[in-house]
DNA sequence: TATTGTTATACTCTATAACTATA
DNA sequence: TATAGTTATAGAGTATAACAATA
């Protein structure tokens, strides 16, 4: 046995890639907003905890801190994220999301729901349903293994 | 209505950039393989077609064609592939998959395959059965939306 | 003139190593 | 001495624009 698991990984192998390209794309292609994936997951992670820290993104998106500073480097020039020293302890660094990005991050989760709408429209509900089931399952698996933490 | 694609997007939003980095950390780790995720894909194509062209490749890959030059350029200087003139038609280039492209694209597929699987081995058969179904409806709709054409 | 591929340039992602400041 | 973050450096992905060779 250990077959299903087998087929379902190359499954995820050859699917996996062609619909993050999509993602990639679509969130590149409303210009006035162009954020990559990862800054968008980092501004939608720093709104959805009411502010982080650097190593607490770091860790989300499984990154190494000085990717993760990078990251960060171009958002704040944006001013799309604040970036403060802790009060508490001084090596820490607040990052929170502006109310610019704020905008930026709703109108570009729209504008993606919108292109990746269109696409699974050409579904029936019940594969709908299928595939809902299915992203819930594989979160379940992959956050539990790729390192979290929300500092 | 277009409710239920609404909320399968957020899904997808959330969870295939999560699974792709898996993959793309997956392909890195065995260091003597050493494949990046578009360079697996271009060899395994290259593979799976007994031969193509670079713009056969790039609209695989839904690249652009100095996107995808830059890649070919990095497999055929580790001699993954060959990179030859057509003779039919000059201005084209043959890309051919050799022996060592073939052994390591191989070694590749089974490690990632391999990583891929222990995670999956968490969930029981229907599920595994689900994800299975749900990535064969993906893959069709967005194939048929991702240019696809193999020269 | 249109097509195929390449080179030039530029920006982002990502890592490792070395460094600074703080605890 | 250990931790949080940054800077330096480097390789790869990706795009647009400009170009060469061929059809």
């Amino acid at each position: 046995m250990a077959q299903k698991e087998e087929r379902c990984a190359r499954e995820l192998l050859e699917v996996v890639p062609i619909i993050a390209r999509f993602i990639r794309t679509e969130m590149r292609r409303h210009r006035a907003l162009g954020l990559t994936v990862p800054q968008f997951r980092t501004l939608a992670f720093t709104e959805r905890t009411g502010g982080t820290t650097l190593g607490g993104v770091a860790e989300h998106l499984g990154l190494t801190p000085p990717s993760t500073c990078k990251i960060v480097d171009g958002l704040a020039a944006r001013e799309l994220i604040t970036r403060l020293q802790s009060p508490r302890d001084h090596r820490k660094v607040n990052l929170q999301i502006t109310a610019v990005g704020k905008r930026v991050v709703a109108d570009a989760r729209r504008e993606t729901h919108k292109g990746l709408a269109s696409i699974l429209s050409s579904l029936d509900q019940r594969e709908l349903e299928r595939i809902m089931q299915s992203m819930r399952a594989l979160r379940m698996v992959f956050i539990g293994e790729t390192v979290h933490a929300n500092t």
